[in-house]
DNA sequence: GCTCTATCTCGAACATCATTCAAGTTCGAG
DNA sequence: CTCGAACTTGAATGATGTTCGAGATAGAGC
């Protein structure tokens, strides 16, 4: 039957496969790249079969998915720590974009994982949208940024995060040109150039390390 | 011998071929989508044997890139063609934007091509460049525009305006959704909401019609 | 016109995976 | 203890990008 008193232990065996695939799946794709990591590799280092991971998810594309939002879901929770004591609405999604960039160009297991831009920008769109299009919202509300459609200026934010990260990475600008891309996403959700400069030039705390913990070999 | 008086007959067709390769791979992907058309239907349509792609093209994403910017030129210049008589720079690039949004979103045969959104961006970057680089430096020299570095500022354009045509694609947003992204990509170059609304609602003079011929089937 | 060779072309054969599926295994209810 | 539903397995499958050796071609030199 589905479902004994409380889990039995196939649902706690599935659980843990489950787990043990994304972080299988998240340890060789952000090693090799996500077209380069097989699912022969995958199954392996997860320790089940092959076949088995078709059993959780149904292609290769939907493990990727699930990795990505896997750390993207770590990355905002991390970010929202630091934030919710800001006080101006601002400067909170001012802070997520940098950390998303910095994360993104500054982890070579990040680095793997931008061969799929649209993978990473819609995973990047559905984790930290509820935050970020919060953030936009208010920050609208108080008079900050000028934009009335956050939903559409996130969802291109977020392309457009990806694109700066792929430009740094591919070492097409140097990592210095960070701050002049976080002040034109600044300026696009409607900012004037002074207070978006003003804006990227805060002190910004530290972010707690990340809490994917890696999987045994 | 290399290069014969004039040219050959071997340098002609070949010619003939890598044309013929970069068509038949239009045809193919854009009715298919890249990942989807195979090599085998593309050298076929093409009129040449599935290994001779080989001759011309590294690998079938070498290809692709070539076809995407075969398509970029062609409308680059179409928008080049319609500017050259404006006298506003940030009308320049503000008409370039949408043309482009909305010849990746109104045409089938673009649609299927979003399916890489790097490589149609990457590709968008090197054709548009030259043209838009200028009307975004030119307009921070009339001060209509307030970014400073514009490589780094259409860099990051380039993958918005592709997030921004496949939201619209994907059904995500409306198609009457493109006129706020071209706001928020105006102002994202430096511009207050307010002089982006009206330069996003100028008149827009119709892009000439396409001119890339159909292969014979 | 003929020959010879560098170059191009061909497409069958190859290698690589993602994905499937028939057979075996495990677990827990009765 | 027994039985069957659900899960697991990994070898087989199929699709497709890419390679490679044999054959065709064109043009230079005579």
């Amino acid at each position: 039957m589905l479902q004994s008193k409380s889990k039995g232990r196939v649902a706690l065996r599935q659980e843990r496969n489950r787990e043990a695939l994304v972080q299988a799946g998240y340890s060789v794709m952000s090693e090799k790249g996500i077209d380069a990591a097989t699912m022969q590799e995958i199954a392996e280092r997860a320790d089940v079969g092959a076949g088995t991971v078709y059993s959780y998810f149904r292609s290769k594309d939907e493990l990727a998915v699930s990795v990505i939002e896997r750390v993207m879901h770590d990355l905002a929770v991390r970010i929202e720590q630091v934030t919710n004591t800001f006080s101006d609405p601002a400067q909170v999604y001012a802070y997520g974009v940098r950390a998303v960039i910095e994360a993104a160009t500054g982890d070579m297991r990040w680095r793997q994982l931008l061969t799929r831009p649209e993978v990473i920008a819609e995973a990047m769109f559905r984790c930290h949208g509820p935050f970020a299009i919060r953030d936009l919202e208010n920050a609208a509300r108080a008079g900050r940024f000028t934009l009335t459609d956050a939903r559409l200026g996130f969802k291109i934010a977020c392309y457009a995060i990806v694109g700066a990260s792929l430009a740094v990475v591919q070492q097409e600008f140097p990592a210095a040109s960070i701050g002049a891309a976080v002040v034109r996403l600044l300026c696009m959700a409607g900012l004037s150039e002074r207070d978006a400069v003003e804006l990227a030039s805060r002190p910004r705390p530290p972010l707690a390390p990340e809490s994917l913990p890696a999987l045994q070999p």
